[in-house]
DNA sequence: CCGGATCCAATATGATACTG
DNA sequence: CAGTATCATATTGGATCCGG
C-alpha cells in the first residue's frame, strides 16, 4: 500500500483528498430537504414538472427547478423533453438515483418509527 | 378500519395529518448538511464540543451549537455537562440517534460508490 | 407547460466580543 | 472551555413577469 506512494511522491494522498472533497461536495448538494423530498416523491415513477410540484408539498417553482437541475447534473435523474406544444418534460430517477432513494426511504421510516420519542423529547426540552 | 372513523367523526384523519406534519417538521430539522455530518462524526463515541468542532470539517462555532441544541431537543443526542472548571461538555448519540446514523452511513457509502458516475455526469452536464 | 430572469424579503451563516 | 449575543454579510426562497 505505501510502496507506490513512496516511489511516486504523494499521488494517492492527493487522489484521496480530491475524492474526499468531491464526496463532501456531493453530500452538500444532496443532503438538503428539497432534494431528498423530490427524490422520495419521484420514487420509481415518471413525473412531469407540474406533477412533481403537486407531490412535493410546499415547494416553490424556483426551488423545484433549481433542485431538479442540480439532481440532473449529478446524474441522479433523467430529464426527458417532449417537443410538443405545450411542452411536456418528464423526470425519472436513474440507477444511482434509485439507489439513493432506498437510503432516503430508510430515513423516512426512521422518522415515523421515532415520532413519539421525538415529540416527547421536544416537550421535555421546551420547558 | 373505517368503522370507528365513521362513528366518531374524523379523529383518525386528524391524527394522521398531525403525524404527517410532525414527520415533515422532523425531516426538515434533520435533513440538513450540518446535522447529518455531526451525527456521522459522532458515531458511537462520546465527544466534547471542541472535539466535534475539529471533527466536522469547516463547521463554525455557531452552526455547531445551533445544531447540537436542535439534535438534543429532538432526543437524538445526550448532552452531559461536567461541572468542572474549565467546563467540559460531552455529547453522545442516543438510541434513536444511533439508528439514524446507520441510515446516514448508507448515504455516505452511496456517495463513495457513485463518485465517478457523478463526476462524469457533472462533466457532461457542464458543457 | 416549462423554466429562465429579476426583484425583494427572510433567513442562514460567519466573525467577533463577552460571560460563567 | 462552552456558550450567548450582536452585527454584518451571504445565501435562500418566494412572487412575478416574460419567452420558447
Amino acid at each position: 500500500m505505501g510502496t507506490r506512494r513512496q516511489l511516486e511522491g504523494l499521488p494517492e494522498d492527493a487522489d484521496l483528498r480530491r475524492a474526499d472533497s468531491l464526496a463532501r461536495e456531493i453530500f452538500s448538494d444532496v443532503a438538503n430537504k428539497w432534494a431528498l423530498l423530490i427524490i422520495e416523491a419521484l420514487g420509481d415513477r415518471t413525473l412531469r414538472f407540474s406533477e412533481l410540484r403537486d407531490e412535493v408539498d410546499g415547494i416553490s417553482h424556483k426551488m423545484l427547478t433549481q433542485n431538479l437541475r442540480m439532481l440532473e447534473r449529478n446524474g441522479l435523474l433523467d430529464r426527458r423533453i417532449h417537443p410538443t406544444v405545450p411542452p411536456k418534460v418528464e423526470y425519472t430517477l436513474t440507477g444511482p438515483g434509485r439507489a439513493l432513494r432506498t437510503t432516503i426511504d430508510a430515513m423516512c421510516a426512521w422518522t415515523h418509527r421515532n415520532l413519539t420519542h421525538i415529540e416527547a423529547s421536544r416537550n421535555r426540552f421546551d420547558t
